[in-house]
DNA sequence: TTTATTTACGCAAACGTTCCCGAATTTAGC
DNA sequence: GCTAAATTCGGGAACGTTTGCGTAAATAAA
């Protein structure tokens, strides 16, 4: 702060001190006497000395904080990791600067810069889902920057990475569908080169395997990259269902789309789940509270948060460069609502 | 970033020029010859020289970094503000530090003294229900710190602040209420101390009057300071049933306490909004979505988030002290929805 | 031609720290 | 008693910029 004019040195000068003097006693140095460590540290705080973090980090060659980008701030599941970021970031020091990438590529590209430009310590990402260039990233990391991925990680950069079991999540919840007498279950995912797509179409397929029941790629759908996920939901919704053969069932695998497919059926008085089921990934506080109350699978985003800043800051503060590299995997959390309820000829067999 | 070697230094040995020129050609100084611009401006170029920020800071004295912070950012009303004041600050070339208080005055004290020793050129805060002590601020605001109070405002520091015009919201919702035929409404409520509170208060109350009705202080509930919105919803809401004279309508003034009264409301079994209306304050997406789809007032989160940024930066770019301030008032944006539908008395009235 | 002015650049200090060296003083070893 | 080692401190460079001031060369004015 430009209006804080107490340094190092006013300390000095009013001791008869030098300035390195002060700056050891201050940094608890054991070649100054406890005698002058006393005078200095009761003369800083009696002026309200504050060291400058700026000449620290000038000095010391690292800016104490972390950049983080996301595709959107205002997404519960993204909002809550943050949240963890936060949390464990401001414990040890550092602060945190966020971006997002509003799922453009180009957009991406510019926020990192920006981060990077401004001396971040290190980087946690999750790429937005419109990326296949991941050149950047790659020279960051092989610069030597600290990269660490959530959630959406990129496969073929080897870091620590975390993210939840999208594919037993995935399985899970179509699973569910099934043993709730769904037969015809559509998947309305992400974009298909999303890693996280991959894994839950790939659980979503097992389940079905595993049931005996054949998969209809016409029932699987992937939203354009760059796109907006709610109207997307709506016009895939919208193709399904003039499909010959409806599904009976949706699985959607965002907040977005969820809460896309949602709105569109009950624009559509559609009943749920009568007519169609509906699961989705989220991570909505109220999901519950929906008409009908929603069937979910909800992701650890706190703890995912957590466990990625304090994967960077392993990174950060190590002392050698790092060679291991670990991907930690959560566990999802379905939680099964009216919106899956049994379907009726099943709701008679399970009397 | 600590692997980044390259250097003003370096360009300037690399054209056997010295620093200083170097350094006036990149900022486009016109003491230097074109010539020699064209030289640095295109050596620097093929190195990928950029500027070190953080030296850069240390000599500007300013880090162009500004802190906000708010009480929860998984909230959509706060992450909508940030994504506003982010999207301008990148393109100014300001980063954003995010902290939050989680309604605890010590933890929003802890915070402040973290971002202002980060060497933050300027703050936006909207302050933490449970903050009575504000002489932080004001001590900050004394020392010359530029502070933009958003939202939840502290009255007596005089500076810039944005706000939404809380009474005209509140005013309208309790209107629309009385309009559809309630005559119980009670006021689900923020802290007292609150300035948003009060206002929202005061318009609840100024609607009343105006319709010649009068307001039973035994329906205005205040949560306290610190504590959990939700519980605290669910509390009052407890105590509001075991009226003799029930409320039929509840008008709760902020997101969290809409879904606490929504929650009660639904695991009770009460039947909105016949055996009780409902709406209240909400940035929620899905509040068309929910059962029954729910009247609020919404408010311009983004637009405030920039709005405030701007303010921020006039006061932080100004050569000469700012003494004339101002606060800006953004109009909130009532939605009626059926959790207030009229009432059944009242629908037979109407046709 | 001489003097004044402009142009184009370099030197060096400063921003607030940290830390490598060296040096003075005290203590220990014998 | 003297030397060796420890203790305690100061000088000053460095981190990467910006900028006030000085100055040589080029140009304009006389």
């Amino acid at each position: 702060m430009r209006y804080e004019a107490v340094t190092i040195r006013d300390i000095a000068q009013a001791l008869g001190l030098s300035t390195s003097t002060v700056s050891r006693a201050l940094r608890d140095s054991h070649e100054i006497s406890t005698e002058t460590k006393r005078r200095v540290l009761e003369h800083a705080r009696s002026i309200h000395y504050q060291p400058n973090p700026i000449a620290v980090s000038l000095r010391e060659r690292k800016s104490r904080s972390i950049g983080i980008i996301v595709s959107e701030i205002a997404n519960r599941f993204f909002s809550e990791i943050i949240n963890g970021v936060e949390s464990v970031a401001i414990d040890r020091g550092y602060n945190v600067i966020i971006a997002q990438s509003l799922e453009s590529a180009e957009r991406e590209l510019r926020q990192i810069q920006f981060l990077t430009s401004r001396s971040i310590d290190g980087l946690l990402v999750s790429v937005s889902n419109e990326t296949e260039d991941t050149t950047l990233f790659k020279e960051l990391h092989q610069k030597g920057l600290p990269i660490v991925f959530f959630d959406r990680v990129v496969q073929d950069i080897d870091t620590h990475k975390v993210i939840v079991d999208n594919k037993l999540g995935a399985y899970d919840a179509t699973a569910h569908l099934i043993r709730k007498g769904y037969r015809r279950i559509a998947l309305v995912t992400n974009v298909e080169g999303l890693s996280i797509t991959k894994e839950r179409e790939a659980g979503y397929r097992a389940a079905m395997h595993k049931h005996g029941m054949l998969v209809d790629d016409a029932l699987i759908r992937h939203t354009r990259p760059g796109g907006q996920a709610e109207p997307e939901a709506a016009e895939i919704m919208a193709s399904l269902m003039e499909l010959e053969d409806r599904p009976d069932a949706i699985f959607a695998t965002s907040d977005r789309l969820t809460t896309g497919c949602l709105r569109f059926l009950k624009k559509n008085n559609i009943r749920i789940p009568d007519e169609m089921a509906l699961i989705g990934f989220s991570n909505s506080e109220i999901t519950e509270l929906l008409d009908p109350p929603l069937s979910i699978v909800r992701q650890p985003a706190f703890e995912m948060g957590t466990t990625a800043i304090r994967m960077l800051l392993e990174l950060i503060e190590s002392k050698r460069p790092v060679t291991q590299f670990r991907t930690q995997v959560l566990a999802a959390e379905p939680v099964f609502r009216e919106s899956t309820h049994a379907k009726d000829t099943e709701r008679v067999r399970q009397r």
